[in-house]
DNA sequence: AAATATATTTCGCGC
DNA sequence: GCGCGAAGTATATTT
């Protein structure tokens, strides 16, 4: 680990040089400008920012505020040093698409080198993917009655959350959301449920249900409007009992 | 400025109190682990890692990988400092919804103490807005005699981008998209089309014109099915010629 | 490489 | 606060 304070330009160029070189996590604090231009183009004053460069090519400018870092560069671009006018001077590129990241210093505060090593790997639940298990578990908590066939079914509107058949024999589009959803969420259960009607026999119900915490009300609408159904099932939500109480609110499907 | 180099727990439990009153933003380089719990949950083992703390309560721990930090907390929350067992733990918290963020710390190699001063407001341009400004500049690039009415117009499918009457009176809904679209688009262009349509006399043609520079080829099908327009543009293309030319590569528009 | 959908998306604007 | 949609979204998966 190497940190420099208030060190010359050319003294972060060689820290920052051979930190690339053994493949460091690098830091530098300090008053600079930055301009980016690829997919967009901006251009930041001058402000002190804390830059962030990534051993895998990845380049972050952050300043005192906000989660999303105020110019970047994604993984797989390529960091290049230099002083240009006794000013240090980083700038990343890559290309498909073609974006350059330019930072100049005019003063640099702090530079520091910092070795990684260890566990990259996290062990998220509580995503979609839970869900759609939970409900394979426990079909009863989409409908009662209700029978999962395949996950991930393809159709030519693309890959369907949970394809399966009602107490009646009806197939059933199911679409999964782990948060409140909008009206996207709607239309896109609605393709979902016209493309496999074209697979099925002339005249066959194909019936689509939305399962998600929660709608908003234009989205709840546009379920109606295509008789679909919406079932209340919060990701989060212990999943003792139910079987027996599965809260279906299934939406008024009445034609316009 | 401050920074420590292999501090003791209580002394980088110090420094972090003292930044923190200070309103800077403060960087934490160590060996630690990070459990997380809220809209979902995710352990991540020991390992070196970057924290950043940031004044207006945001957290980011990062890895040697990726641009998204592995773990996080948004703006509004708030950080805590404590050493329990010997070992620094920071903890930040928020509500709405409820997120707690643990980070435990094995080894603290550096703490450093960043105070940040100057601009934040960066300049983008090539933005959604900028492309709907040059439509308004030149309506042509959309389709000749088209003429703009309104931006943002409220529908009970939400605000249209542009909206417009064509050559021959009849009104027009236009979706602008500043890269490729999807499905998604063409639904949500679709959902306007129909809005507009309850809004005005029955048997009036409404149209729609998704503006983007390209289209996937399902989008493509989508809107044909719908009887919506494509029109190819590119907003980083020099807006010189113009009017003349406006490349509209309308849709079949034919019914099923 | 292209297409498609998810994400602890984040962020901003409007109601 | 919620709803809605954009974003230089990023990221993963599948074709």
């Amino acid at each position: 680990m190497t940190t420099l304070h208030r060190p010359t330009h050319r003294d972060a160029l060689e820290a920052l040089s051979a930190a690339f070189e053994r493949g460091e996590l690098v830091t530098v604090f300090g008053r600079c400008t930055v301009e980016y231009d690829g997919r967009a183009a901006s251009s930041l004053g001058p402000g002190d920012r804390l830059l962030i460069l990534k051993p895998d090519g990845t380049a972050l400018v952050h300043t005192d505020e906000q989660r999303t870092p105020v110019n970047w560069q994604p993984p797989g671009s390529e960091h290049h040093v230099a002083v240009r006018d006794g000013r240090l001077r980083v700038r990343s590129e890559r290309e498909h698409p073609t974006e350059t990241l330019d930072v100049r210093f005019e003063r640099v505060h702090q530079v520091s080198a910092l070795p990684v090593t260890g566990g990259r790997a996290v062990d998220i639940h509580g995503s979609e993917e839970d869900l759609r298990q939970r409900i394979l578990d426990q079909p009863a908590l989409v409908e009662s009655g209700f029978e999962p066939a395949a996950t991930e079914r393809g159709t030519a509107a693309g890959p369907v959350d949970v394809f399966g058949h009602d107490a009646e024999g009806r197939p059933v589009v199911v679409e999964l959301k782990r948060r409140r959803v909008g009206p996207d969420a709607a239309s896109q259960l609605g393709r979902y449920v016209e493309a496999v009607a074209r697979e099925v026999p002339d005249g066959t119900d194909v019936r689509g249900m939305l399962v998600a915490p929660s709608v908003t009300d234009r989205a709840r609408e546009l379920l109606a409007e295509n008789g679909l159904s919406f079932v209340s099932l919060d990701p989060s939500a212990a999943d003792a009992e139910g079987v027996a109480g599965a809260s279906s609110t299934a939406s008024d499907a009445e034609d316009a």
